[in-house]
DNA sequence: ATAGGGTTAG
C-alpha cells in the first residue's frame, strides 16, 4: 500500500514523488525519516513538509523547519515556502516567531504581494496581534476582500469589536463589499459578547444583501443565536435553511447541548446519520463534549468507542473533552489511559490537554504526577496555573499555593478571578490567616480585581476555620454584596469545630431561609446541640426535618481495587469480606484505646449511651472502605478513599492511626478536600 | 485558499 522508501541519495525528483506518496496517506513519520535522509532536498520539499505538519496539527514543528531551512538550506524560500512558514506560524500562535517571520518576508521583498499579505494578517490575528495584522494591512499597496476579512477577524479574536466594527465600517466607504466570510465572522462578536440586537441588526443586514440563502452566513446565524440563548431562533434559521452541511448541523448539535437539551441534540444525530449527512470528527466531538458539560459521562464513553469503531482518530479536541468527564468520574484509570493516548500521539504540547490532565490527577488524588506534568510544561497560561494552584489547595499544600501564586506573577503573569479564588482556597486549607487577609485586600487596591461573592465566602472561610468566628461574622456583616449560601454555610462549620452555638443558630437560620432543602445545614447545627449537650435543641431539628421532609443525604464511600468499585454506606453488610472488615475495625478500635486514644463522639446525631455512639462510629462508610483496602493491599503501599461527605473526627483519628501503624499512605478525597494520611499525621494537620 | 468542535473556581 504505502510507498518504499527509495535508497538514499535519489535524484530530488524522485524523492519528491515518495515523499508526496507518504504525505498523502498520512505518514507523517515516514516522510520526515525519509527528508532526513535525503541529500537532495528541494525547496518544494522542504514547503510540503511544513505544510503537512501544520494540517496535521504539529505547526510548531513546520516553524522549526522553516527556522532550519534557513540555517542549513542554501536554499532561499521562495513565496511559496514563506506562505507555508506564515501558515504554520499562525496555528502555532507564536508571536515572537511571527515577528521574525514578517521580517523575513520584507527581507525578501514581497511585503506587497496580496497572497502573502493576507497571510501575514491571518497569522498576526491568530498570533492575537491585531495591531500587527493592521500594520500589514496598512502597508499593502492592493488589498481584497480576504484581506478587509482578516484584519476584522483578528480584531473579532481579540476581543476588540469596536475596532472590528469600524473596520467593518471602514471597508463599506472603500466600497469593497463584504462577503459570507466577512459576516460570519463578525456575528461571533455577537456571540461573544451575547448582544442579541446587534446580532439582529447583522442578520437584517445580511438578508438586504442577499445572504440570506448563503450556507455560511446561515450556519452563523445559527450558531450566534444559540450564543445568545436565542434557541429558538437558532432552530427556525436552520430548519429553513435550503441546504445544510455537516457543519451548520453541528452547529445545531452544540446549540441544543448549550441549551441543556441532549434529547433534542441525540435526535438530530441519528437524523443526520439516517439523512446521509457525512459525519465528520467534528460531529463526534460535538457529541462527546456536549455530554460531558451536560453530566452524561456514560453516555460520552460510549460516543468515543463508538466513533472509533467508524474509524475516527480522537483528536486533541476529543482528549480534552474526554479528560474533564475522567475527572468527574475520578476514574484513574481511564484517566491514565488517555494519558498514554496523548503522549503517544504526541499531543502533550498541547496546553489545554495538560492543563486538563494536571487536574484530572489531582482530583483522582495524584497530585505528584499534577506536578510533574506542570513542571514539564514549556508554557503556562493563565489556566494553567490557576489549574496548579488550585490543586494545591485543594491537598491541602496551601504554601506550595501561594508559593504559586507569587512564582506566576513573577513570569508576568496577572492574576485573575480565579486565581483569587484558588489562593484564598489555599489560605483557608492551612490556616494562613494573615495570608489570606493580605491577598483578599490586595485584590481591589493591588489587581483591580472585584471579589466576588465566592471570594467573600472563601474569606469567611478562612476567618471560620482558624477559630475567628466573631470576625468572620463581623465580615459577613460588612459585605457589599449579599452574604450567600457558601458564606453563611463557611461561618457555620467553623461554629461545629469550635463549638460556638450562638453564632451557629445566627448562621443556620439564615441558611435555612437561603437553601431550606440542604440536609447538611440542619445536620450540623445539631450536632453543634449535640457537642454542647442541648439534646432537647439537637432533637427539634431533627423534628423540623422530619416535618418538612428533609432527610440526611447518606454517607458513602468508594474505593477502587483492580478492575471494580466498591461501594460503601454506613453499617455496610453487603461485603463478602464484611466479617473480616468488622473485626479489622474492632482491632484498630482496641488498640487505639491502648494507647490511649478516645473515641470522638461528637459527630453522632442521635442521643444514645456511650456504647452505642462508638458502634455507630465503628461502622462509618469511610471506616468500611479504608479498612477493605487494607485487607485487599496485596503488596501495595497506598490506597486512596472517596467519600461523598466531610469525613467525620472519629474517623480521621482512626485513619491516621492505621496509616501509622500499618505504613501505608491512605488517601481520603472528602466533599471538601484531599487527606493524605502518611506516618502519623495528616496532610491537612487535623485542620479541615 | 479565509466557517465548526477543547482547559480553571462554587
Amino acid at each position: 500500500m504505502l510507498p518504499k522508501p527509495p535508497p538514499v541519495g535519489l535524484p530530488s525528483r524522485l524523492g519528491l514523488r515518495f515523499l508526496k506518496g507518504f504525505l498523502d496517506s498520512g505518514d507523517l513519520q515516514h516522510a520526515r525519516a525519509l527528508f532526513d535522509e535525503s541529500r537532495h532536498r528541494d525547496l518544494r520539499s522542504w514547503t510540503l513538509l511544513i505544510s503537512a505538519y501544520t494540517k496535521q496539527g504539529f505547526p510548531m514543528e513546520g516553524v522549526k523547519l522553516y527556522t532550519q531551512l534557513l540555517r542549513e538550506g542554501g536554499l532561499k524560500p521562495d513565496k511559496f515556502a514563506l506562505l507555508a512558514a506564515v501558515k504554520a506560524c499562525g496555528a502555532a500562535a507564536d508571536l515572537g516567531k511571527a515577528r521574525e517571520l514578517h521580517g523575513d518576508v520584507v527581507g525578501f521583498g514581497l511585503q506587497a504581494d496580496l497572497l502573502v499579505g493576507n497571510a501575514l494578517i491571518d497569522m498576526y490575528g491568530k498570533c492575537r496581534f491585531p495591531d500587527g495584522a493592521r500594520s500589514v494591512f496598512d502597508g499593502m499597496p492592493h488589498v481584497d476582500v480576504i484581506s478587509w476579512t482578516s484584519v476584522i477577524a483578528a480584531y473579532v479574536s481579540s476581543n476588540r469589536s469596536g475596532e472590528a466594527f469600524a473596520m467593518l465600517r471602514e471597508m463599506r466607504i472603500s466600497g469593497m463589499r463584504p462577503n459570507s466570510v466577512t459576516l460570519s465572522k463578525v456575528f461571533s462578536i455577537c456571540s461573544d459578547t451575547k448582544s442579541l440586537n446587534l446580532g439582529r441588526e447583522l442578520h437584517c443586514f445580511a438578508v438586504r444583501n442577499g445572504f440570506e440563502d448563503n450556507i455560511f452566513v446561515c450556519s452563523g446565524l445559527v450558531d450566534m443565536y444559540a450564543k445568545c440563548s436565542s434557541i429558538h431562533q437558532a432552530r427556525s434559521i436552520f430548519d429553513s435553511m435550503p441546504r445544510r452541511d455537516a457543519v451548520s448541523w453541528n452547529m445545531m448539535l452544540a446549540a441544543s447541548f448549550s441549551n441543556g437539551d441532549c434529547e433534542e441534540a441525540f435526535k438530530l444525530f441519528h437524523r443526520m446519520e439516517a439523512e446521509g449527512v457525512a459525519l465528520n470528527l467534528a460531529s463526534w466531538n460535538s457529541m462527546i463534549c456536549g455530554c460531558v458539560e451536560n453530566g452524561r459521562i456514560k453516555q460520552a464513553l460510549t460516543l468515543l468507542a463508538r466513533m472509533q469503531d467508524f474509524g475516527f482518530k480522537p483528536n486533541k479536541i476529543t482528549i480534552a473533552s474526554i479528560l474533564p468527564a475522567c475527572t468527574s468520574l475520578e476514574s484513574l484509570r481511564a484517566g491514565k489511559e488517555v494519558h498514554g493516548y496523548s503522549f503517544r500521539q504526541c499531543f502533550m504540547e498541547d496546553m489545554v490537554i495538560t492543563t486538563s490532565l494536571l487536574l484530572m490527577y489531582s482530583k483522582c488524588g495524584n497530585l505528584d504526577m499534577s506536578r510533574k506534568i506542570f513542571s514539564a510544561m514549556s508554557n503556562r497560561d493563565i489556566v494553567a496555573w490557576n489549574t496548579m494552584i488550585l490543586a494545591n489547595s485543594m491537598h491541602g499544600y496551601g504554601g506550595e499555593a501561594l508559593a504559586l501564586f507569587h512564582e506566576m506573577q513573577k513570569s508576568g503573569m496577572r492574576p485573575n478571578s480565579v486565581t483569587f479564588m484558588g489562593a484564598l482556597c489555599g489560605c483557608s486549607h492551612s490556616n494562613l490567616v494573615e495570608e489570606g487577609r493580605k491577598i483578599f485586600h490586595s485584590m481591589s487596591s493591588d489587581y483591580g480585581v472585584m471579589p466576588d461573592a465566592d471570594h467573600h465566602s472563601c474569606m469567611v472561610d478562612v476567618l471560620s476555620r482558624a477559630g475567628l468566628l466573631t470576625e468572620a461574622y463581623e465580615f459577613i456583616q460588612k459585605m457589599p454584596l449579599k452574604p450567600t449560601a457558601g458564606a453563611w454555610g463557611a461561618l457555620l462549620a467553623g461554629c461545629r469545630v469550635y463549638k460556638n452555638v450562638e453564632l451557629g443558630k445566627i448562621a443556620a437560620n439564615h441558611l435555612f431561609e437561603i437553601e431550606p432543602e440542604n440536609p447538611g445545614n440542619y445536620v450540623l447545627l445539631s450536632n453543634i446541640f449535640v457537642a454542647a449537650n442541648l439534646w432537647d435543641d439537637a432533637s427539634k431539628i431533627r423534628k423540623i426535618m422530619r416535618d418538612r421532609g428533609i432527610a440526611k443525604e447518606p454517607g458513602c464511600s468508594w474505593i477502587q481495587t483492580k478492575n471494580r468499585i466498591y461501594t460503601f454506606v454506613k453499617g455496610d453488610k453487603r461485603h463478602a469480606q464484611s466479617d473480616q472488615i468488622y473485626g479489622f475495625l474492632r482491632e484498630v478500635a482496641e488498640k487505639m484505646r491502648l494507647e490511649g486514644i478516645l473515641p470522638d463522639t461528637d459527630s453522632v446525631l442521635q442521643d444514645v449511651d456511650k456504647e452505642e455512639k462508638e458502634e455507630l462510629l465503628c461502622s462509618h462508610s469511610e471506616k468500611l472502605a479504608v479498612a477493605f483496602g487494607i485487607l485487599n493491599l496485596n503488596g501495595g503501599s497506598s490506597i486512596r478513599v472517596f467519600k461523598n461527605l466531610r469525613i467525620c473526627g472519629d474517623c480521621h483519628n482512626t485513619i491516621k492511626f492505621i496509616a501509622m501503624s500499618f505504613g501505608v499512605r491512605i488517601t481520603v478525597r472528602d466533599s471538601l478536600r484531599f487527606h493524605h494520611f502518611q506516618d502519623e499525621s495528616c496532610s491537612c494537620h487535623d485542620f479541615w
